[in-house]
DNA sequence: TGTAGCAGCGAACAACTGTTCTATAGAAGA
DNA sequence: TCTTCTATAGAACAGTTGTTCGCTGCTACA
């Protein structure tokens, strides 16, 4: 990428803006007028240079087909729906099929795709109380989960413990014929659990947390 | 709201589908062909209807001059400058001015907009190392800070020890004479510091993990 | 049976808009 | 001085696109 004219830099800011205040790109003769342009061949010979550089993205012969490749991301947004809340001393909600409507939950987070990864039945759950603190999760945090029955070695999963009636977020390990749950801070010591007394209830993908 | 023909759901998932998959909206003859309709006419009579119903908003004699309005979500995202590195051992990098800018931060955040408050100066840095952990913060996890030189008491805060020269984030309060330096982790002791000691670098306001 | 309203169709117009062509001026280099 | 490259300007063309108009078929209703 070369540094940028001022008047290169200008189309760019001046396709930001554009498309934030109304929902759709300028036209050619929209950023002539914008960028004080006396000619329409003008703004076309440094969208070419543009383009040729990376920074944007042309369709020929499209209306308004000028894209900013850097804002490509904005429209990889996810809605995920905040289903309930993760507690020690009870089952995670099991989400039912309709739960995933966007106008059936009450609440939504709005989390960018590669937090999520393109993955499906990916649901959010509120962290009730400290119990989670060794898997670094606070309470008020909330954690992204997927649907899932079964995990990789090594991955942080919401598993039930039948016997004490818990639920904990852990690393899951199979060793020969226990599994091996391990806290995601290194420093707590791992906890073993026969195979019929877990369940895993889901699959961690990621923590949200917000302060003050 | 009444409840929308086929033809008209057709119209609004056509157009979301659209604007997702390009950047910008389709045309009338987008939608004759996306939806199986025969006429530009058929189009636009339907659109009138979804504006009217207040789905969408016309801008008339524009081209692709049509906005989903239920999906004013996009306007909800923020994009926040991943502007550098938080690791013990070294002072956070001072965001300089134009890192703001899209174009010149190489990598972007994307955080809903109740996640950042609505506040100025937002910035992400990427945790290196476990020195963190007191904080409940994992190497690999993603700060969100907001650059202020200040914070209000019990506020989470990257805190600069200059004797030690290290970097650590922990609750601050003023007690009396000196600064207790409080780890979110409730489990864990506070520290002490003269006041002379410690230059707050930054405000807290959230966390990002992303696991597996 | 006649009327009114809704939904759709096809064609056409006029404005919008991307692209191309020619020309000009300055800077850099041979 | 001549050439080449870059950046700009204005004009024109042709395809794209929003909008309108007349017409048809259907249903509901009196």
């Amino acid at each position: 990428m070369k540094t940028l004219s001022a008047r290169q830099q200008c189309i760019i800011d001046f396709l930001g803006r554009f498309a934030q205040e109304r929902s759709y790109p300028p036209t050619v003769r929209d950023i002539v007028s914008g960028c004080d342009i006396s000619s329409t061949s003008v703004v076309d010979y440094n969208l070419d240079i543009l383009e040729r550089e990376g920074y944007i993205r042309r369709h020929p012969g499209i209306s308004r087909g000028i894209e900013l490749v850097s804002r490509v991301v904005a429209s990889h947004i996810r809605q995920i729906p905040i289903i309930g809340q993760i507690a020690a001393g009870e089952p995670i909600p099991v989400p039912a099929p309709d739960a995933w409507d966007v106008t059936v939950s009450s609440e939504m987070l709005e989390v960018s795709e590669d937090l999520t990864r393109g993955r499906e039945a990916v649901y959010a759950l509120k962290v009730k109380g400290t119990s989670m603190i060794d898997a670094l999760i606070n309470d008020g945090d909330i954690v992204l989960m997927q649907n899932v029955n079964t995990v990789e070695n090594g991955e942080m999963a919401a598993v039930w413990l039948k016997a004490e009636k818990e639920v904990t977020l852990k690393k899951v390990y199979r060793d020969r014929k226990r599994i091996r749950l391990q806290p995601a801070n290194s420093q707590m010591k791992p906890i073993y659990a026969e195979p019929d007394n877990i369940e895993i209830q889901g699959r961690v993908i990621g923590v949200i947390r917000q302060l003050a």
